[in-house]
DNA sequence: GCATCCATGTCCGAAAACCGCGAGACATCG
DNA sequence: CGATGTCTCGCGGTTTTCGGACATGGATGC
């Protein structure tokens, strides 16, 4: 619960993509602070609400790197992400969780469980799911790559049909 | 409530004063960040933890125009403190109670509605009484000032009978 | 004057509710 | 029998809600 009182500007552009057209908000470092699709603007901005207080959005242009990576990824580059420096909020467990979900290797997927585990708490199982849930980054820090212990993709924050085709995206055309 | 987890290092000095000794916590940069009566240290402690999250305090030295200011204020220059630079944390409402608090001069005092009036929250006088009672800079935000409105004292973190040798030596030796 | 009572704004701490889970207990169906 | 589905419950961190507390200040009634 910020209570600073100087608001927090933000750079907010948007980006075609084959499953929507995607925003991302940068900071003056270039930093990228939030990522999300275009219909789930309101929780973007409730995240980026909760973990810095007043926030001000201006639509401008990202910077170019962020833009290619966003494009190449998208395109087909999988690893066209690894470079791009993300910045976040949150406590500590979910900086953690956040964490650990970078360290997913496109193409390959963890349980609930498994990252709960890869963090040191292995019974958090709701609570990562929980962290999975408000990660501001989206696509980036790969939220998409938890699935239940059962393989069911269980659920998304930008809807279980983006993960599904996040999943194939990766996979490169291997099984599902 | 803050979710750093990087600890906040201060320095914590100890002048004497003709009500006892004082403690005063200065940052790096060399504001007062908390000035306390000896006999409340853990009182102090408590509320930099409130503001700032785990804070370490180690004993040193002041900078010596926080010393100076603080040894001449009690030994009768009644502005020295207007030159201190003093930073806090707290909420919003907090901070405009604090501020409004350092525009009393030396020598006058406000009733707590007068100061609720003075933030525009005419009616948040209670709320005044409770951001008083958990300033964090004592003396130097003149906490001690506030009185009630037919002129009882009222209480005082550090004690009412600080708090009434406080205004008597500000008066200057006029009425009480 | 003095005791009582009440409306008031803000903040803190405790407690409850919330979940993008997972394991186990059963039931069902070939 | 085994594969599969539904259900229940415990799990742990976070968010939200709620109940008091309080350095007051008026309005009442004696």
């Amino acid at each position: 619960m910020p209570r600073q009182s100087t608001p927090m500007t933000l750079t907010l552009d948007r980006i075609a993509s084959p499953v929507g057209e995607v925003l991302v908000a940068t900071d003056a470092e270039g930093a990228v602070r939030a990522l999300d699709f275009h219909d789930y603007e309101d929780r973007m901005r409730r995240l980026l609400h909760r973990h810095y207080g007043p926030v001000e959005l201006v639509e401008g242009r990202a910077p170019e790197a962020v833009r290619r990576a966003v494009e190449a990824y998208f395109g087909g580059d999988l690893t066209a992400f690894d470079a791009v420096v993300v910045k976040t909020g949150g406590t500590v467990f979910q900086q953690a969780v956040w964490a650990a979900l970078r360290a997913i290797p496109a193409g390959e997927t963890r349980s609930y469980g498994q990252l709960a585990a890869a963090i040191g708490s292995p019974r958090a199982v709701r609570a990562v799911g929980l962290a999975n849930g408000s990660n501001p980054v989206g696509v980036i820090v790969p939220c998409h790559r938890v699935i239940g212990a059962n393989g069911t993709l269980t659920g998304y924050a930008g809807g279980l049909e983006r993960k599904r085709w996040l999943l194939a995206h990766e996979a490169g055309g291997r099984l599902l």
